[in-house]
DNA sequence: AATGAATGAGTGTTCATTCAT
DNA sequence: TATGAATGAACACTCATTCAT
């Protein structure tokens, strides 16, 4: 059935790095503007011209740090990637149980939307853009779910048997209630949201 | 909160519309080589000449029978979007219970899904080209499982008080399992897929 | 000098004749719808399929009557163009003396091109799609001026040794107040700008 | 009747203007490129790929200095236009009469286009490309003559009263022998056609 | 004679990338 | 490092013309 086991590792192709401080901080408005326009735009309908011109550097400058508008997007799907990964570890430290911990990531990831309107422009896009790294994100994203409900079963909170399926479905529910309440919404009741997602996770739809 | 209550109808813009059988048969040829080629290439690396080679007709031929590429892809969306709505519909249609009846949309959809590689890739991408019926599709689709789950608790099935934030983690759930086995994979055995999705959405994750 | 002395005789290409009376209605109405898209949008930017639906009959049929768009153009040119001259024989004739004669075709111009605004845009066009009529025209024009001021002379009415020079001045006279007057301007007192500008023909403009 | 009386002041849309020594040097090939191609050819014959092949530059380099064909054309139109002018105002400075200013005004005319045949093709085509720009030029050409005959009338060289009507003529007349003894032939005397011309603006036509 | 579908050459424009300064 | 001019492949779209019915 194929199952997904290993930790896809794609080499983050470390671009042209920056020698000087200067460097660096051209690189970062690069990587800025092109978060921004991206995001406003998606990838196609954003120039390379655009992002130079929003980061306010020549459009020479632009291949002194990327090597491509692709390693560029790639660039940003990683980033994007990681942070969603790190706010998703954080919610889950400070976490007493494996439910209150799911309730914890639902809720900081639906926060993390709501302020990072373009993390889904990104990631999506990613799809297109870069497979490789869309397929990496959300592979992983599952795997760290899965540890999660075993590391719950084994404390006896969860039931046992829970495996890759569960993962994928939390997954799924996690990805639309933040593009619901974190995109779609500015105002939404993110802790009442969380609650109740988390009240289906807990015990299911039926009576 | 925002509530999405109503159903957008995006009007079906009828492209222009073949007089003689020949010109529909033309249309259709179009079509189906654009859901082919969108499928397998994007959006943006697919060039109308492609489509109109892979259809066996003439480039000129293309702007008979749709105004521009734009407006071919939101045909297909729509297309998609319908045929996707109807498959859940036969698929509850044809069940005992509301979970039951969730249990076959959740199969039939990865079927689906499985036998058209496609359809992921034109829904995700219509996100950035054709963003009006990315939304309206699944807004639609959210208020058709929040339909079905009212139902089911006036019926005494579930509980009382499910809405909008169950009817998209649902969804969500739905959509990823869809990915996962029936895109990701071939060989998934997805009768125990949607029954252990299904098993989550019954009595939840809890011991 | 390159003196222009024959009439140069552009074969009238004939097209395609109509046999039935139904054909000769068509033709008509192609013809008619021609005139009125070429003067609005010029020739480049007005496509066959304009002028066969402002002429209500299907594409296929414009060439049954016409071998391609420049020769429905060269038609049309040819159609004003013996249009125009009409209008500057009539007036001649009913005239009492040449500078009378001038005043009135000057004055029946402006009046012509007033009511058939399309007729610069076509003539002026055919500098480009039509070189050759275009030419003829107004080497045309300009030999019935210099003949009529010959008669003149021979009269005793104008002084002797008018010849090419003053027949092209005189038609520039009055192609640019037809424009003026005519085109430009929809209330201009024709009869006023007549008399004025004839003043300038007969006395000169000096005290 | 709608008198012409301010002067209407088109903006020169400055392109896109070049930094650098070697951009100017490569605006101004693609200009010049353009005239000769444009005055051969006419403006719909003429591709862009044509021009820059001409100017020795590659394609993309077009858009660098012109955001369109239109764009390049208005260019060169509004280029040819104050040419013209400043070829009138010349011939005007340095003569002793109004008359004999005319004279000179209409030889240099006649020399320029002669010189520059491209001239006709290009100001009489913006009749369809640049209708703006034509119209303007013919208005703002015949406010100036107009000055001038009102100049001559206050020094006592001609008659009272005169004013746009023949400010239209003679500009007509100037264009029609320009064009007949400019471009239409290249062997022309000049200065006896400009002698010619003057006597019927002196003295009309009359015995 | 009339219809309208089919054809495909042609062209304006975009834009990622390279390179000289 | 930074700049911005130069390059040319690629592509969407138009439209005159042909042809089967």
């Amino acid at each position: 059935m194929g199952e997904i086991t290993a930790q896809r590792v794609v080499d983050a192709t470390p671009d042209r790095v920056p020698r000087t401080e200067r460097g660096r901080k051209t690189r970062r408005a690069i990587l800025d503007a092109a978060a921004a326009e991206f995001g406003a735009r998606g990838f196609h309908d954003t120039s390379i011209v655009a992002i130079t011109q929003a980061a306010g550097v020549a459009l020479g400058s632009f291949y002194t740090y990327f090597e491509s508008k692709e390693a560029l997007f790639r660039a940003l799907v990683h980033d994007m990637s990681a942070r969603v990964g790190a706010v998703g570890a954080a919610a889950v430290g400070s976490a007493a149980s494996t439910l209150s911990g799911e309730r914890a990531v639902l809720h900081d990831f639906m926060a993390f939307a709501r302020d990072h309107k373009e993390l889904y422009r990104i990631i999506d896009e990613a799809e297109f853009v870069d497979p490789e790294s869309w397929r990496g994100h959300y592979e992983n994203a599952a795997i760290r779910i899965g540890a999660r409900l075993r590391d719950g079963a084994a404390q006896g909170e969860l039931r046992a048997g829970l495996g890759e399926v569960e993962a994928w479905a939390i997954m799924g529910m996690n990805v639309f209630l933040g593009l619901r309440y974190g995109v779609m919404t500015d105002d939404a009741d993110l802790v009442a949201v969380a609650d109740t997602a988390n009240g289906l996770l807990a015990r299911g739809l039926a009576r």
